[in-house]
DNA sequence: CGGACGAGGTTCGGCAAGTGAACCCAGCAT
DNA sequence: ATGCTGGGTTCACTTGCCGAACCTCGTCCG
């Protein structure tokens, strides 16, 4: 009975695909995490041709993800800068998570970058946890039901 | 000074997203959490052209998050379904993290997709955590830093 | 037996997207 | 005036995605 029936036109996750599922969209905003805003420092940092650096950078931007801020150096003339808006600070987790996945499992040697909470210093990862505070180990202990239906099923 | 030094050629975003970051690839991953397992039903369910599917199947099997088992339906030639392994099970956080994103950010109307803890019922999220039980509240609480360097970074 | 059927593909021609190199433009410095 | 730099655009080329058509192997039906 593979037959999983929900309306996948209006799935979440083609949704966030859709956003910043292209190539290269999800580098550049590992980058703006780490702190760089600047066209040349993100083509630098990443090797990726400046057409589609641009075509990314604009369609960040015009989702919402992105946000494109005057600044200026001394002695410089005006230019723009791409900053992380809220909604594009909320695909944190995401990125940690893409990350985490890549350590464990391409790994050939220690995490190229190791992430720590500020306040304690201790390891940062992603969990799944339940609002009653357990944490879930995988996928076998969670169902998934379909908005609107009693649907349930193994995820 | 954005400079975020780190070696990017062995970035575990990169890597991960070499394997999975293809069109598609996801969204046939989605799929097989929610129990789909064999070609034909996943090309019905996702609209994706049958070469492609191949080809994404092929790969993710090459990759090792999936693998090409044989089964039998009675009076039916062997076939083959493609299931999760270890390793594909691992990336269940991501989907999620890219679900979630999803629901709070393009939603128009309730999430298509709940996740519930099948032992308490609870819903299911992503979170940030460190290793000493603290929830992480977003990347300004956590640093980065760099493997092999005292390099430290706002995230 | 011959023929139809369905799952799981492969092949093919056309169109979209990604690529590197070259070029452009504004403003600051000399 | 000449050159340099950040932030692009344009161009020719290649790669990837697409739908439609075709193929193949076993099963069923007559």
């Amino acid at each position: 009975m593979s037959d999983a029936s929900f309306d996948r036109s209006r799935c979440s996750v083609a949704g966030t695909l859709a956003v910043v599922g292209e190539k290269w969209s999800l580098l550049v905003l590992r980058e703006t995490f780490l702190g760089v805003r600047r066209f040349a420092d993100l083509q630098r940092a990443l090797g990726i041709p400046k057409a589609v650096l641009t075509d990314r950078l604009a369609t960040l931007v015009q989702e919402g993800v992105l946000r494109r801020e005057p600044y200026q150096d001394e002695g410089e003339r005006q230019r723009h800068e791409y900053r992380l808006t809220g909604k594009g600070r909320d695909l944190y987790p995401t990125l940690v998570a893409l990350m985490e996945w890549g350590d464990r499992h391409l790994a050939d040697g220690p995490p190229p970058l190791a992430l720590e909470h500020r306040d304690c210093g201790a390891r940062v990862r992603v969990a799944l946890v339940c609002d009653d505070g357990h944490e879930v180990a995988g996928p076998h202990e969670v169902a998934a039901r379909a908005a609107g239906a009693g649907v349930e099923r193994r995820a």
